[in-house]
DNA sequence: TATGAATGAGTATTCATTCAT
DNA sequence: CATGAATGAATACTCATTCAT
């Protein structure tokens, strides 16, 4: 009888033993020789799992990416403002704590596919964009009910998640203070209603 | 009497002359060798002038940038309110016309300067958000004189330009709507009085 | 009580279905799994039957000679000239019909005969080549019988196939006419006698 | 000023540098980088002089029919019978003395040939047969000329030719007498009239 | 008897940059 | 001033075969 093994577990285990490979070298650097030796098996088997180096990378990547959603749900959890919820969600990779890498590693990634329109490096985008969408509007949603955001018009879901690429993306500039960027664009969306008006 | 020539202007001749080759190939494709070819002169030459291939591409893109700077100029001069101004401004690469490349030409851009974090890269981009920022910080300005802008606070400058560039890495996204986006970002900044009032 | 199978039957079951993608695939580009997946079995099961992927060419190739064979035997009851059978015989990868794909693999097969002489090689090449040995033979035979066919020396049987050999070679050159050349060289066997001398 | 190379001939350096590579290691087994070692250059200049490392091969092969050319014209100096040239000519590769190789690199480019239909390779092929063609035709020529040859129809050049094509190809196998089949050969087109004139 | 998961060797090619002339 | 010949590092992917179950 053959061995049976669950194909997608493995894809993700492979995938796990690989993240801080991918955090330390970067994602360019990595090699499918390294994916294999650090995942413990031969180059082979790694295609046995992945079709592409490119698919290895989306997966290791989609870790990582929950692990950052693991963190936001915890933000979420906090009693604070949605305001300061999202606050503490934009800046989550460019805290000092552990995260630095994070930041290098989602520029990088952003990077590459900015140069890369393939149609998989697409659809990946776009699998990790609606992943956030769907986190950010929930609090969204929450602050419009709680009366922290304007009633009227769509919730700037969209805008918030591009604008944050913005973020990531102009960060690399030594005198961009993004803490201060994030604050004047957090500002718009909560509409701080210049000076007392509304009422 | 030998004919003496500036190096700036050899060196701006150069990059004029591959303009076109750069829009055509994109960034990454552009090779030292056709570079050399177009300009008319040897490989060698071309190190004469520019220490770095780097240097090279960041002059053909200055004279690319000088071309939009003055669209925008043109732009800037329409008797149209300032929201209108910003959105043509912001949507000009994304316009039909002839500046279908320019988009991609600065996608590919943002890319590299993404991942290649060296001091010059890291300058040039200043210096490009710089020349944008100074554009910009006028319409605003005119903008809250005739009371277009809210008064209150700095003009949101800087963070126009990040959430532009936010646009342009999500363009590359298929179901991306970027004028609807764009126009979302806009009003946050022009309309922000939630109750109608303004009028 | 467990089926019993002939192993040679399976051989040759196995052999059979794969005929197709043979053809199609062509040798090189045959893979054991699509093999195995043609056949049904698992990858391992095709090595419960055969030694090597090579045993499976060969196995599968003779099963296309067998074709070939029978279709050489339509051709040897037809009533036509001795020569007219042998001009059939040999045109017959040749002719448009269906055995385009024929012409190929042969060539394939002698492609990779040439390249890899390891002894099972030769000797699967040596058998094929006394397959038809004695097909051409017969026809050789009863054509000298009928006069048809000089009556000295040994019958050219060695000769025609080694001239078939170069043919089926050199016909993957653009200019290269093989029927035409075919006919040259049966001139030479059936000795036209220029022009009626003999006497 | 730049140093001036006459590319052509450092082609032919390089191809020929790399002469005893090809004959030792056989096509298939060559490397660029052997190439590069051998012929005394980095690896990138092999591919300024030539684009592919089909080229080379191809370079290299030339040389050696340059050489077997030579060889060729020796023999056709000789005073024999043309008869006796042809056959000294196509046993040339047969031969004991330093030839082995030729024969065994000949059959390996006639497989590599039969497997790769790329343009490239079929006008090689072709350019190489032309050259035979004309050395031989100008023996059949000749010999036509003196009475050794029928006066009735074109020369069997491309059929000698066709026919040597199949001798090497079959000579691959053990108990195929290369001479004895040759000389049949040659029989066939030196000897037609049947009936023991021959006067 | 049947299976299929695991394996790992092996190689062509590009292009920015230098420096002898 | 100008040239262009020379350089060499660096890396993904295939597939026949085995053997534990």
């Amino acid at each position: 009888m053959a061995i049976v093994v669950n194909k997608d577990e493995k894809r993700r285990n492979i995938a796990l033993s690989c993240r801080d490979l991918l955090l330390e070298h970067g994602i360019r650097n990595l090699t499918v020789s390294q994916i294999a030796r650090t995942a413990g098996v031969g180059k082979g088997t790694i295609y046995e799992y992945f079709g592409t180096k490119e698919e290895i990378v989306f997966a290791i990547m989609e870790t990582i990416i929950d692990e950052v959603s693991q963190k936001l749900e915890t933000i979420e959890a906090q009693s604070v403002t949605a305001r300061e919820k999202l606050f503490r969600f934009g800046m989550l990779p460019f805290g000092e704590e552990c995260a630095g890498n994070y930041l290098q590693i989602y520029r990088e990634f952003l990077g590459i596919s900015l140069m890369d329109l393939s149609e998989e490096m697409i659809a990946f985008s776009q699998r990790v964009r609606r992943r956030f969408e769907s986190m950010i509007g929930q609090i969204m949603a929450e602050a419009r009910q709680r009366g922290e955001l304007r009633a009227d018009g769509p919730l700037p879901v969209g805008t918030a998640l591009t604008f944050w690429v913005g973020l990531v993306a102009d960060s690399r500039m030594d005198d961009f203070d993004v803490a201060r960027e994030f604050d004047t664009f957090l500002d718009l969306i909560f509409a701080p209603t210049p000076s007392g008006e509304t009422a």
